[in-house]
DNA sequence: CAGTGGTCTAGACCACCGG
DNA sequence: CGGTGGTCTAGACCACTGT
């Protein structure tokens, strides 16, 4: 007296929930090796191919495995994988309705110190083009950027006035499209970052550093480092 | 003279290096439209389908966007989603090599605190069960945990030893699949998450909150609040 | 070796939406 | 309206891997 899986036809979403609803009520526990593509095809009465788009899904989201010739099992311990998206600052803020504010506080050019040279590959005395800058919404600073600018990869950003062009804007209409690696991290507030916020020095903050590469050479290393109270939130 | 796009005939994933090809070479800048998915197919002397697969691959990591009628065209600014993956802290200290080490640290039952019951929505005076737990890489700490677990949905909570198996693996084991909300976030170490991980009380430190429903239910709170110098990172 | 998922194909119909 | 992507189908061959 099982109940069969309901085709409903309105194909592989339609597949994709059932299959999921099966897991959560407990009727696929974790372990339970599901049934081939080709059995669950025939028995919904549907193609191959549309139950395999369902299952190749839930595979990609982590809650089942998958495997030739072992099949389609039910993980144990779904995968915690969690997407943050981290968006453009200009439409993060414009999304909470305030108006985006840029202001550029500094910019020199200097020799890269030797952090900056050992995470960007850059040789002695590399020419690089600091920038500090703060985002905000409306009234309120929302994040502080320190970005570093390679020169000897990006020599035309000498001529960009970054006091009217944010460096993320000018970057992505430079080099669209790049190689980029991305961390998430607390720091305590340095005294300039402290005061850009307005907030007491050694504030705990969440702040991001980001390396950029394009035909493997390193462009450019930014760190932003947030108001407090910002948090990054998603669902699953 | 343009090159024809080279048909490897190794399938989708070529088709999609291809194109991501073109666009990383600025062969197709931001904002182009590419040919439509049959003149590329027709093109490349494949089949739609396959041109499709990739197409839509290339869609969902926000390479382009794609419209009916309107066609797919190369996004000006890339959607920087970064996947964070949030392992299992077991998994992820083992990863390192070093040997995991799980203590409780405390344990109490009691009423939820009113920004528990407006979190879970739990009743006046619901019980929940208090956990604090401490994570550790061999002698260091790697993460405090602070756990609550709404009992009047998971009873069977008051039965379980806490000290020898840690709260989320009897929770993956019990309710598997689930509802989660994640957000992630700096803090400044209280005096008992500093005394846990060794640090001084008012360090900056990156901390999870998760709160997880099962058909619509409130489960559990946790807040992990991980060692200085914890990091996330990504690539792509 | 045999069963499973991975992928491709050729064709088809439909939903959407820009001109 | 007509062109585009979204999806399904039926069939096929292949790659992998447990038994």
């Amino acid at each position: 007296m099982t109940a069969p899986v309901r085709a409903r036809s309105l194909g592989y979403r339609a597949v994709k929930a059932d299959i999921l609803d099966r897991i959560h009520q407990g009727d696929w526990g974790p372990g339970t090796q599901l049934p081939a593509e080709a059995e669950i095809a025939a028995g919904m009465g549907i193609s191959r191919a549309t139950v395999n788009r369902a299952l190749q899904e839930l595979a990609v989201e982590g809650i089942v495995e998958r495997r030739r010739r072992a099949g389609t099992v039910v993980r144990r311990a779904p995968i915690r994988a969690a997407r943050f998206s981290i968006p453009i600052l200009r439409d993060e803020i414009a999304a909470t309705g305030a108006s985006y504010r840029y202001v550029l506080l500094d910019r020199s050019e200097r020799a890269a110190p030797r952090w900056l040279r050992a995470r960007l590959s850059l040789p002695d005395a590399a020419p690089v083009l600091r920038l500090s800058c703060l985002h905000a919404a409306g009234p309120t600073p929302y994040a502080a950027e320190e970005r570093w600018i390679s020169l000897g990869a990006l020599p035309e950003a000498r001529g960009v006035d970054f006091a009217a062009t944010a460096p993320t804007e000018w970057l992505i209409a430079t080099v669209p499209y790049s190689e980029v690696e991305v961390s998430l991290f607390a720091r305590a507030a340095d005294p300039a970052s402290a005061a850009a916020l307005g907030v007491p020095a050694g504030s705990a903050l969440l702040a991001t550093e980001r390396t950029t590469w394009w035909e493997g050479r390193a462009l450019t290393h930014v760190r932003l480092t947030f108001h407090p109270g910002y948090r990054l939130t998603t669902r699953y």
